[in-house]
RNA sequence: GGAGAAGUGGCAGAGUGGUCGAAUGCACUGGUCUUGAAAACCAGCGUACUGAAAGGUACCGGGGGUUCGAAUCCCUCCUUCUCCGCCA
C-alpha cells in the first residue's frame, strides 16, 4: 500500500497518477486525510490520558511499597474517570484506524512516468517485436490437436479425474514440460538467483502480504478447513521469505526464483479463451523475484527484461513486448511489461510473462526494510516476473515446430529431453 | 490425533504482579592503552507510531481478558521440544 506519508504530502501527484488508470481518487484521498488527522489527534488525546494513568500507577506501587496501603487506594479512585475516558476513545481511535486501513488498501499503486493513460489491452504499447512468424505448406494444427495426435497431453482424463483446466501431460509431453522447467531454472542459476522449492499453501498475512489480500481474494483457491490458500503465483510464498525483514545495510541485491505449480480459479472465464493450454486452473510457472534498493530498481527490472527476451530467443520463438497502459495494470505494480508469444495456428498473442516492479507498495505491506548510511529503515523496492510460465510456452512450441508427422524440439532443450523431436 | 514441557533483545539466559524496555554474559560499535593486534578498561548498542524538541505510547510467540498496575495471573490460537499413536 502506499505510504501515508506520501498521501499527506503528494495529493496531487497521486490523483494525476491514478488517472492513468482511470482510477478516480479524489474522494477516497480527502477521507484518507480527514480520517487520518481525526486518528491522530485523538491517538494523542488517547496516549496522553494513558501517560497520566500510567503515572498515577506508579505512584501506587511506590506508595504500596513503602507501606502506605490507605494513601494508595485513595489515588486508585482518581484512575477511574480516566478509564471511562480511555476505554471510549480506545474505541474511536481504532475505528478510526481500522477505516484508515480500509481506505488505503483501496487505493492502487501509483504508475510509473512510463506508463500511459488507457482502457485496457488495446491501449498497451507495443515496446518490440522480434522473431519472423513460421510459414508452413500445410493447415497448422492446433496445441490441442497436435496434443491428442502425438498424445503428450490428455486433457479429458484431466476433466475425469479433476475437472476442467487440469491436464495430464503424458509421455514425451510431460518429459517436454519437466525439460522447460529446467532449462528455465538453469538459466535463472546462470543469472544469479538463488533457488528456492516452497510451500505451495500460504496463510492470510502471506495473501496480504504480496497484495493479493484482499482484493483478488476470488481468485484463490481456499481451504477453510485450514485456513490456507493455493497460491496463484510462486511470487507468493518467494516474496514472503521477506515478510518483517529488515536488511542490515543498504548494500543488497537479492535474486530469488522458484518452480511451482500455480493455482487459480478463474471464475468467469470461458468460451475460446480457456481452450487447450490457454487459461488452466493449474499450471507450472518458474518465476524470479528481486528484492532491491529502490536507487537500483530500474536496472533491475532491465535485467529482468532481458534475461525473458533470452530466454524466448533461445527457444526461438516470435514474441513481443508490451507495456501495459494504466488501466491494464495489476493493482500492485507502477509498471509491467508483457511478453507475449504467436500462435499461428491460433492467429493469437499468448502471455507467457509479466514482469513488474512494485516499488514500495508490496514492501510496505510486507514491513520489508533496509537500513540506510544514517542506520534509518526505509522500504526495499520489490519486483517479479515469470521467467517462465509453462503452458502457453509449451502451446506454441507445438503449433509453431509443427511438421504434418513431428514436433521439432529447439536445440537447447535437447540435453534436457533426451529427445529432438517428437514423431508419430 | 492423545499426554506433557516450553516460547524473553543478534545469540545465550535472568526475571513469576509495582520505578522492567527488561539483569548478566557473548557478539557488535566507538574510545583509552599498544609500533600494530590481542587482552584489559570505559562508553554505546531493539523496533514502530507520534512530536520541532523534550518527551509520550506500544511491543517479552499472536489475539483477548483480570487488575490502579502484567514479561509475570486467566482464556484462546500458533510454534517448538519430549513421549505415545498413525504414516509417505
Amino acid at each position: 500500500m502506499l505510504e501515508i506519508q506520501r498521501i499527506r504530502n503528494n495529493k496531487e501527484a497521486i490523483i494525476a497518477g491514478l488517472d492513468k488508470r482511470n482510477f478516480n481518487v479524489q474522494s477516497i484521498l480527502e477521507e484518507v486525510l480527514s480520517v487520518d488527522e481525526k486518528w491522530r489527534l485523538k491517538k494523542t488525546n488517547l496516549e496522553s490520558i494513558i501517560a497520566e494513568m500510567n503515572k498515577i500507577s506508579r505512584e501506587i506501587g511506590i506508595l504500596f511499597g513503602q507501606g502506605k496501603k490507605e494513601e494508595g487506594n485513595k489515588i486508585k479512585l482518581q484512575i477511574t474517570a480516566l478509564k471511562t475516558k480511555e476505554s471510549v476513545l480506545k474505541n474511536e481511535v481504532n475505528e478510526l484506524h481500522n477505516k484508515l486501513v480500509k481506505l488505503m488498501y483501496q487505493i492502487p499503486n501509483i504508475p510509473d512516468e512510463l506508463v500511459k493513460k488507457g482502457n485496457g489491452e488495446l491501449d498497451n504499447e507495443k515496446i518490440e517485436e522480434i522473431g519472423k512468424t513460421p510459414k508452413f505448406g500445410f493447415k497448422p494444427l492446433s496445441h490441442w490437436e497436435i496434443s491428442e495426435k502425438f498424445s503428450l497431453i490428455d486433457f479429458e482424463l484431466g476433466v475425469k479425474i479433476t475437472g476442467s483446466g487440469f491436464p495430464v501431460y503424458v509421455g514425451q509431453g510431460a518429459k517436454l514440460q519437466r525439460a522447460l522447467i529446467n532449462f528455465f531454472l538453469e538459466e535463472g542459476e546462470k543469472n544469479g538467483y538463488i533457488e528456492y522449492i516452497p510451500p505451495l499453501l500460504v496463510n492470510e498475512s502471506s495473501g496480504y502480504g504480496t497484495g493479493q489480500l484482499p482484493d483478488k481474494e476470488g481468485q484463490m483457491y481456499y481451504l477453510e478447513k485450514d485456513d490456507l490458500y493455493l497460491i496463484p503465483t510462486a511470487e507468493v510464498p518467494l516474496t514472503n521469505i521477506y515478510r518483517n525483514v529488515i536488511l542490515p545495510n543498504d548494500d543488497f541485491s537479492i535474486k530469488i526464483m522458484g518452480f511451482t505449480p500455480c493455482f487459480r480459479r478463474e471464475a468467469g472465464s470461458y468460451g475460446k479463451d480457456v481452450r487447450g493450454l490457454n487459461r488452466l486452473h493449474q499450471f507450472d510457472k518458474v518465476e524470479i523475484v528481486r528484492i532491491e534498493h529502490p536507487s537500483n530498481s530500474d536496472k533491475a527490472l532491465n535485467e529482468m527484461i532481458n534475461h525473458i527476451k533470452e530466454l524466448l530467443n533461445q527457444l526461438g520463438l516470435q514474441y513481443r513486448v508490451l507495456r501495459l497502459c494504466g488501466g491494464d495494470l495489476g493493482f500492485t505494480a507502477s509498471i509491467t511489461y508483457d511478453f507475449e508469444v504467436y500462435s499461428v495456428a491460433q492467429d493469437k498473442w499468448l502471455e507467457v510473462s509479466s514482469v513488474s516492479r512494485f516499488d514500495t507498495f508490496q514492501s510496505t505491506r510486507l514491513k520489508l526494510r533496509f537500513k540506510n548510511a544514517d542506520n534509518k529503515s526505509e522500504y526495499c523496492h520489490t519486483l517479479n516476473g515469470s521467467a517462465l510460465a509453462l503452458p502457453r510456452i509449451l502451446a506454441a512450441l507445438l503449433e509453431n515446430n509443427q511438421t504434418t508427422n513431428s514436433i521439432k524440439i529447439p536445440k537447447v532443450l535437447h540435453k534436457f529431453t533426451g529427445f529432438s523431436e517428437i514423431v508419430l
